[in-house]
DNA sequence: ATCTATTGATTACACATGTAATCCAATCGG
DNA sequence: CCGATTGGATTACATGTGTAATCAATAGAT
């Protein structure tokens, strides 16, 4: 699994919403939320070529800069890495936290319980 | 929050099991899982005690430890973290994936749709 | 009482990460 | 054409982490 780290993720996300685009571009976008020196975003972007976790094709003077993973790839495998972690693989604790915290809107309830649904659903095959 | 590192946490969830208990009963449980070296083991256990994530009584030549966060406690900050991370906080998101990929037993699905239950009961309030 | 084994403390060392600065080649403005 | 700028590559440096080895004090064994 290619591992992104913390700093890293935030690089990966502007890709994947918008994607290709320039270091420039991206330096950009991350200035308006983090207080990063243009330098600090080129290395990740560095950093995450040679992770493989980004592509670039060459565009002029430099490059043009794509995700190497989607989003639904990497959350699929952070997520289940993570709950394995910490919760022995069951995610059912995980959401019992968010909900003892109050943490779950009723929006959120409702989008579970849609969730579930559909779940149940398909478990008829 | 008190970070723990990924091989730390191991030593933490040996404490959440059962404690207090000598580094040396530490070091023959971890021992039974993992191939670490008792002295790696016991820098674990020092970095732990200097991050204040465990607690020591002295006992004849060595300590008893315990843990000095509880899990659920360590639990819910790191869920909510995580969530926050990856998911901009939302927790359905997460479920679906693990849902996708067909990582929910039957008995995953019909403990969420317990929780659910309760949560829609409590919200009439 | 002395030697030895054990325990926590300190030190070690490579790799990852956050956070840049410097270097070098290509490009753009004049 | 030439100097300034820009972009990626390389280097830097502190801190965290994985993985121990060494040190020093103490408790047991003889």
């Amino acid at each position: 699994m290619v591992e992104v780290s913390n700093a890293e993720l935030h690089v990966m996300q502007v890709l994947w919403r918008r994607s290709p685009q320039t270091a420039q571009e991206i330096v950009s976008e991350l200035q308006q939320e983090f207080d990063w020196h243009e330098k600090t975003i080129k290395t990740m972007l560095n950093r995450l070529t040679q992770k493989q976790a980004l592509s670039f094709t060459k565009q002029g003077r430099g490059y043009l800069y794509s995700p190497a993973i989607s989003e639904q790839t990497y959350q699929q495998q952070a997520s289940k890495s993570f709950v394995q972690r910490l919760f022995s693989g069951k995610v059912t604790p995980l959401v019992a936290h968010f909900a003892e915290k109050g943490d779950l809107s009723h929006k959120d309830i409702d989008e579970l319980k849609t969730l579930i649904a559909q779940l149940e659903e398909k478990r008829h095959d």
